[in-house]
Formats: C-alpha cells, sequence, structure tokens
DNA sequence: ACCATATGGGCTATTTATGAACCAAATCCT
DNA sequence: AGGATTTGGTTCATAAATAGCCCATATGGT
C-alpha cells in the first residue's frame, strides 16, 4: 500500500527505531570499528550501514539485526539463553491458542 | 552484496528475529485481530503481515516495528519515556565521543 | 455437520532497497 | 598544521520487497 519512506509511523516505533539506530552507531564507534568493517562484518555495503545508523525504516530487519548482534546490541534486554527459552516457550503458547481468529457475526438471534 | 533472503545471520539475531515474529502474532491474536485486520491499522498488505509473523528477515525494519507496536509489543522492555530519555542520553554521549573511527597505521617509525 | 471466513501459499506488476563508485567535507593522528 | 582516512551524500544499475490478486485448505462459530 504504502510507501515504506511515506509510511505513517507510530511515535513509539520511531522512538524504538531511532534508539536502536543510535546504540548501534555507539556499539560501533566504542569497538573501534569503522563503518566499511562493520558492513564488511555484516556482509552488506558501507552506505547500508550508514541508513542503518540513521535509523532509515526501510531497512531490511535482518540486516539491522545482524549489525546489532555484531556490535554486540542486545534487543529485549536478555541474552541469548534467555531468548532461546522464550522462543520455545512462545511457541508452545502459541499451539494452544486458536489458530484462526473469528468475528462474531454480530448477528443476534432475532427470529423469536 | 549479499541478497537478504540468503545473507548468513548469526544464531543471536535469527533468534531475535523469530521470538519478535511470534511476540508479535501471539499479541495479535490476544488482541483479536485478523491479519487482515492487523494490515489494513499497519497500512501494509496481509502478506507482509504474513511474513512479519514469519520472521522473513527481508522486511522492512519499519513495518515490524510498526505491527508490534500496534499490537502492543515493546522492545527494549521500555515504555516510550523510558525510551525518549535514552535518546537523548545517548545523543549526549555520542557528541561526546570521536566522531570518527582512526586506526592507526601500524607503521612504526622504521627509519632510524 | 454446515458454512462463512481466516489463513497460507503462489503469481505478476510495480515500487523500493541495495550495491557500487564517485566526490566533498569533516575528522583525527602525527 | 599537515595529511591520510573516515564519513556523508550523491547518482545509477540491479535485485528484492511489496501490493494485489488468485486459489485451496483449515478453522471455528452456530
Amino acid at each position: 500500500m504504502a510507501k515504506p519512506e511515506t509510511r505513517p509511523y507510530s511515535s513509539y516505533s520511531r522512538d524504538a527505531l531511532a534508539l536502536l539506530a543510535q546504540l548501534i552507531r555507539r556499539a560501533r564507534i566504542d569497538r573501534q570499528l569503522t563503518t566499511q568493517e562493520l558492513a564488511d562484518r555484516v556482509g552488506i555495503s558501507r552506505g547500508l550501514v550508514q541508513r542503518i545508523e540513521r535509523g532509515d525504516p526501510g531497512c531490511a530487519i535482518g540486516a539491522v539485526f545482524e549489525a546489532a548482534a555484531i556490535v554486540g546490541v542486545r534487543l529485549f534486554d536478555a541474552d541469548q539463553r534467555i531468548l532461546i527459552a522464550q522462543l520455545s516457550a512462545n511457541n508452545a503458547v502459541l499451539t494452544l491458542m486458536p489458530k484462526s481468529v473469528r468475528h462474531s457475526t454480530g448477528k443476534v438471534k432475532d427470529d423469536f
């Protein structure tokens, strides 16, 4: 529908995106990596690293998460072990949940 | 360089991506929203919602974050106020940091 | 059990992101 | 201050994501 660049974003997701971008940039500098070096390690171009650190909403989430992981930015404020645990736990919950969301027709029995 | 679909991802970023996807799906079902309804609210197509909930690394991070925000999934385990605080705090730190990472040439003075 | 509907998957056209090479300017080390 | 290098911002070609359909299946309310 809307172009990623012109999509309306909620303030929360914009802030979250900006914060993640800043955390990545700060972590990269802390680790004494140039944008080119980070790009090489992630396997992307330097230009993409710049857009990631700018908080561009159109970047592929895989590239952003990978860059974050490489410079040591952890998401969900949890380390990987807890992450995996939550993964399978969530899996269990998901199998117990209704697999399709059904809306009641709103039609009441009016034939009386 | 590499195509997003064939990029090598670290186990951490893969897990983080999978977890985020599951959290979004679970939150959507909890809120009794169909994939179509979520798509409408985010302003994206239903197919994209499906790929987001599948943890596709190629999805635009803006779309994923927006979907997460709409169903109430908070990243960084923090609400917006804390988010903004961290943002400005990080900004302050960033301005105090070196703006470019310079590597010592490694060349030692060998002209003696 | 029936039936409406939600979901998942495929397909094509269009829009977009990405990679690469370039330049100019800011920046940091010596 | 000098000088190499990082960075930021362009432009352009290409690859990929996205939207919008379609269909078949699974699902849950009644």
